[in-house]
DNA sequence: TGCTAAATATGTTATATAGCACAAATATAA
DNA sequence: TTATATTTGTGCTATATAACATATTTAGCA
């Protein structure tokens, strides 16, 4: 992990940076900080004391959680620009979560305190935070369910849907455009690796997708949906 | 559901309350609704606009989401002084969770648009929602992974406990101060009615609780927390 | 009050999914 | 490159829990 100051971070962080005026993107410019983790590199770990808003500028970052006998439960996928990082800062309360690079990511750490300050004086920003949190708790909800009602197949489609959603395609139009392990896409689903890799393949079996390694091509986005939705 | 006008709210919105100037607080009683629910009365259900900030002044309330196969899942329970109900306007959508009474229940409601305006103005009110919602999506992350990698005695141990930490005990020092129907019990720690039955009872037999009807006295909770620990 | 519906209790069976073993393929490192 | 470790793939077994059936108790209500 390397540290560098960049003069440019204005652009960066393009939805908090409108909320700010001049004086406090200043102040911000000035304390923030872009570092760079390498593949897999943990970024921040379970128990740690929460001072930094992070902001992804560049890569993939998964957010997990260590459950019972070492087995992951990846919470949320983080892609440029999104926020991460903040929320045990303002439960005031040690991370919960551990959060690592996928890929080779770029990150940008703006000191807690700072944030708290803005916040205080611009209610904007205030809003921003609320609207964030309102949504990320929304959908923490229905994952909840997502996971625990769902059977197998479901749980894989809504995994292989979020994904699509999240990262996009590649060039071909449908290839995921995110390359995970079978034990991450386990480990997002709430299923085994062995369970995550046999129902990829019937899956595959039953044309609604190919494979080629870690790439994943949808072939049948209809089909998956419905899977998601029916089971 | 009968509404009342009460001149004297302030007292029953205590957290809020004290973060309000006169003036606020002037704004926030005259528009400030006192409705009465029935036991298993619905509050608001799915797919409704949430307009108003709830806040329990008496009784208690469940959150929940209707699952697969009308299989309902209790995401969140709440007692006096308490406020629910404003996470969908912040995000800006329909709810996506149910709010029932589960006993005789008194609920204050406050049009989100005012709270919204005091926000703008007030940041002390402002970092009370940021700290709310902060702490709530800490604790659905939490239960996230509860209810799909522990076994259905640490379900429902979980459960118990948290019951016991949320309503507190009778003069007794023991039993539950809440009385719940074994699906409910059951829809709190994703599991069926016969299972949280069965498991209960087997928790009777091991001498770590008694059950009469809905009454449930917690022998020793020392080994509650165990099994909740450790399975 | 007695009648009817709902909730609780318990046993049995079915099934989804974890767990394990091992082979094959692929990636990583020396 | 070769060697070693990791990941992927597949089959088999074990098991936790759902699903179902049915009796019994309790609660709601006419």
């Amino acid at each position: 992990m390397t540290g560098t100051n960049d003069n440019e971070i204005g652009q960066y962080l393009s939805q908090i940076w409108d909320l700010l005026n001049s004086s406090e993107q200043e102040l911000v410019r000035e304390n923030t900080l872009i570092k760079h983790f390498k593949k897999n590199e943990l970024i921040y770990r379970e128990n740690e004391d929460p001072n930094y808003l992070m902001c992804i500028i560049k890569g993939k970052v998964k957010i997990y959680k260590e459950g019972i006998g070492g087995r992951s439960q990846i919470m949320r996928l983080m892609s440029p620009v999104q926020y991460f990082g903040y929320r045990a800062f303002f439960a005031n309360e040690p991370y919960v979560t551990e959060a690592a690079a996928f890929e080779c990511s770029s990150i940008a750490f703006i000191p807690m305190t700072i944030i708290e300050e803005l916040i205080m004086e611009n209610s904007q920003l205030a809003m921003f935070f609320i609207k964030e949190l309102a949504t990320d708790l929304g959908e923490s909800d229905e994952r909840t369910v997502n996971l625990t009602q769902k059977h197998i197949r479901g749980r894989l489609a809504d995994s292989l849907i979020f994904l699509l959603d999240k990262y996009g395609t590649e060039a071909d139009g449908c290839t995921i455009n995110i390359y995970l392990a079978r034990e991450d896409l386990a480990n997002l689903s709430n299923m085994t690796t062995s369970n995550a890799i046999r129902t990829l393949s019937s899956f595959c079996s039953e044309g609604i997708l190919t494979i080629d390694g870690r790439r994943i091509k949808i072939l049948d986005e209809a089909k998956l949906r419905k899977i998601d939705k029916f089971g």
